[in-house]
DNA sequence: GCATTAATTCTGT
DNA sequence: ACAGAATTAATGC
């Protein structure tokens, strides 16, 4: 079977979107945990709470954002449906430092330290896995993150950031704001609305408030790769 | 349930 | 930093 080049980018980039569409390891070990629902736009987690185990966030989406004295945010991640908060802390016998906020109703279930350790992780080898898989997805997206930092231009950033979670998503609407998008890559909000009107203009875009839907996802993908990406002048 | 208005958020310059 | 557009929340009918 043929693979073209646009496949491969799909294997290699990474992007602050964690996700797993196969949450099958988790159904057997449901009913140890704790369920619980929030509403949208949720403070579900302050840095000074005590950590008391891990979340699985079975629907919905939460925001994980470090932040200063003085109330600036950057955002980590997102997290989406299949993937779990708080693992790193707990193994690492760590306070949990970042802000979860939720970005849509979200529905989670909670496990102890405990519960997981005697109850869970000596059955269920799969989760045990999903952990590491879910661990190893932040650890790429940090290293990544700073990586495209030092390596990339905004424009390139973004891009990468929009192709890669189109796929991820298997969606070419993306619901997400500007300032969003920017506090997830670490630049300034109007960076990410220059660039993002100018592939509007480009016509990688769709011309649509609220969320960015992206119109050609090949030329996207043949924009990453373009030296247009990184030479662009407002 | 529906229409208005107030508040908040988003976007472009 | 600011203004206009666009959503969303709140209110009254």
């Amino acid at each position: 079977m043929p693979v073209s080049s646009e496949e491969e980018f799909e294997h290699t980039l990474i992007v602050p979107w964690i996700e797993f569409k196969d949450q099958s390891a988790w159904d057997d070990v449901l009913q140890f945990g704790h369920r619980i629902e929030w509403r949208q736009k949720t403070v579900v987690h302050r840095p000074e709470d005590d950590v008391t185990g891990i979340i699985f966030i079975l629907s919905g989406m939460v925001k994980v954002a470090a932040a200063s004295r003085d109330g600036l945010q950057r955002t980590l991640w997102l997290m989406g449906p299949g993937s779990v908060i708080g693992e790193a802390a707990m193994f690492a016998h760590r306070p949990y430092m970042h802000f979860f906020t939720t970005m849509e109703p979200t529905v989670a279930y909670t496990f102890s330290r405990q519960i997981l350790s005697q109850n869970i992780l000596p059955h269920f080898p799969k989760v045990g896995e999903a952990l590491l898989s879910n661990l190893a997805a932040k650890c790429y997206i940090m290293s990544t993150q700073v990586e495209e930092s030092v390596f990339l231009t905004v424009p390139q950033r973004v891009a990468r950031f929009l192709y890669g979670l189109c796929l991820a998503r298997n969606s070419l609407h993306l619901p997400l704001s500007h300032g969003t998008i920017a506090d997830l890559l670490g630049i300034h909000r109007v960076s990410v609305s220059n660039t993002i009107s100018l592939m509007k203009r480009i016509g990688l875009l769709d011309d649509t408030s609220h969320g960015v839907t992206v119109n050609d996802i090949n030329a996207l993908a043949a924009f990453l790769s373009k030296s247009d990406a990184a030479s662009f002048h407002p």
